[in-house]
DNA sequence: ATGTGC
């Protein structure tokens, strides 16, 4: 019943390890000592996990057994190498210590082949946000991100790109009718064939997230995520889009894979660190190999979630454009977390993780956002080896959320937008502008690595209102 | 990032 179902908490006060015993142990219980006492179960399951293979062949607990002692034979504990991998950092005299340090400590991994730190580098868990790391046949959950497949696009059309005061209401309405943000969900969803994926089917952690992964495809979600209007101008004659040179009217979305990468990261991440046991400062860069079965599985789900986060932004732009009532004349997006199966300069295979970077291969497009009162850019990658084909993802925070919420007002926020001419709904202080490094000097350091083909500049933007704290709404 | 918890 549920009064006597026991929480993984609850077993692991009586010494079960992270894993699949606790899971074992709770369904055994349900299944075959439904009637029992909390305490009777409590005390015949610490007999099973202090000697599991006097249960190996029972009939109700084997199973309990079976993982608790697979585990220990699989459970290897991994030592860091004494000496780290070089690697490059750009704008280094902007970045945070507390990065730097993670990164150090991801280069002395033993599966590491290469590593670099964009000019946007914060602290993260494990791998340092704006950090690229490219390992030999390993996938570290971590080095993708929680948000798997978090990702830019932008449609550019042929209409003016005038923001009057007659067209803000304008635009607020395709905003707040085109897209959702928080929980909020569409009413009626819009299909789309990465939801008829067989992985949903195949991979049992997928099968119990399809659910939710339909009713919230084409949303936005919150934290740093946005969806807004601006204007797009090309700098670059001979761009692959044949656009001319001058304004148009943009729409630019960044969101990622909503629950359902979040819930794989969180599976994966767990596993990894189950099996790969690490060194207290590296824990959290517990990698997966790519020849077992989970870390293959990992790879197929962290793939349908960066489809499915591709996805819900092309039904947000889909929207846009129904609503506008016209074709786009281009549309560029890249992924910013995630694994890429990818050739070093001597054409070996390695995995390469950009956690909050874009891809910069040579040739290879991207956009990088700078913040609500500071350009982004369209960019194309130079194929820099040193930065591993890499590039910042935004500007990069210089502030954390915490700080900024004691730290900045309302009403500074609000007159910073003003003054700027953005127009913002929804939102809380702890994305304001300020927050944001000066995405100028992060361009700067990154010169190698990409060349600007145009910039945007946001002029009526919707993120996610925090009721929690004070909103901004201008 | 995430129904922010395990």
């Amino acid at each position: 019943m549920a009064t006597t179902k026991l929480t993984g908490k609850e077993l692991k006060q009586i010494g079960y390890p992270e894993g699949r015993a606790i899971g074992e142990a709770q369904k055994a219980m349900e299944a075959g000592y439904k009637g029992k006492s909390k305490k009777f179960k409590l005390e015949l399951l610490e007999k099973v996990v202090q000697n599991p293979a006097l249960y190996l062949k029972h009939d109700q607990l084997g199973s309990i057994a079976k993982c608790l002692i697979i585990k220990e034979e699989a459970e290897t504990v991994e030592q860091l190498n004494t000496k780290r991998i070089p690697y490059n950092t750009y704008g280094a005299e902007g970045i945070e210590p507390g990065a730097v340090n993670q990164m150090e400590i991801a280069m002395k991994l033993p599966v590491t082949h290469s590593g670099a730190l964009m000019a946007d580098a914060h602290q993260g868990y494990g791998l340092p946000i704006g950090g690229v790391l490219a390992t030999k046949n390993a996938v570290i959950p971590y080095g993708v991100g929680v948000d798997i497949g978090c990702r830019m696009c932008m449609t550019l059309y042929d209409m003016p790109a005038v923001f009057e005061y007659e067209s803000l209401s304008y635009y607020k309405k395709l905003l707040n009718d085109n897209s959702k943000f928080g929980n909020a969900v569409f009413k009626r969803p819009k299909g789309h064939d990465v939801l008829d994926r067989a992985e949903f089917g195949e991979i049992n952690i997928l099968k119990s997230l399809k659910d939710r992964a339909y009713a919230q495809i084409g949303t936005s979600g919150g934290g740093n995520h946005f969806v807004e209007f601006g204007v797009a101008e090309i700098v670059d004659a001979e761009n692959e889009y044949g656009l001319p040179r001058g304004k148009y009217l943009a729409v630019l979305s960044h969101s990622g894979s909503r629950g359902l990468g979040a819930n794989i990261a969180r599976h994966y991440t767990k596993l990894a660190m189950d099996k790969c046991r690490l060194p207290a400062e590296a824990k959290h860069l517990a990698w997966l190999d790519l020849d077992t079965e989970d870390g293959q599985e990992y790879w197929l789900a962290m793939n349908l979630a960066g489809d499915y986060a591709s996805a819900c932004h092309h039904q947000i732009h889909e929207r846009m454009a129904i609503s506008l009532g016209e074709q786009p004349l281009a549309m560029i997006e890249n992924h910013h977390n995630f694994a890429w199966k990818e050739q070093d300069a001597e054409g070996n295979e390695i995995i390469v993780h950009r956690k909050g970077a874009t891809p910069a291969g040579k040739g290879v497009m991207g956009i990088i956002p700078g913040s609500m009162t500071s350009p982004g850019f369209i960019v194309r990658g130079k194929g820099e080896h040193a930065a591993i084909n890499s590039a910042s993802h935004g500007a990069g925070r210089v502030m954390s959320r915490r700080k900024a919420k004691e730290m900045i007002t309302r009403d500074e926020v609000k007159s910073h937008l003003e003054h700027a001419g953005v127009h913002v709904i929804g939102s809380g202080v702890d994305e304001a502008p300020m927050v944001y490094k000066d995405i100028h000097q992060v361009m700067a350091a990154q010169q190698d690595l990409v060349e600007v083909v145009g910039t945007f500049t946001p002029k009526v933007v919707r993120m996610c209102g925090d009721e929690r704290f004070a909103k901004v709404d201008s």
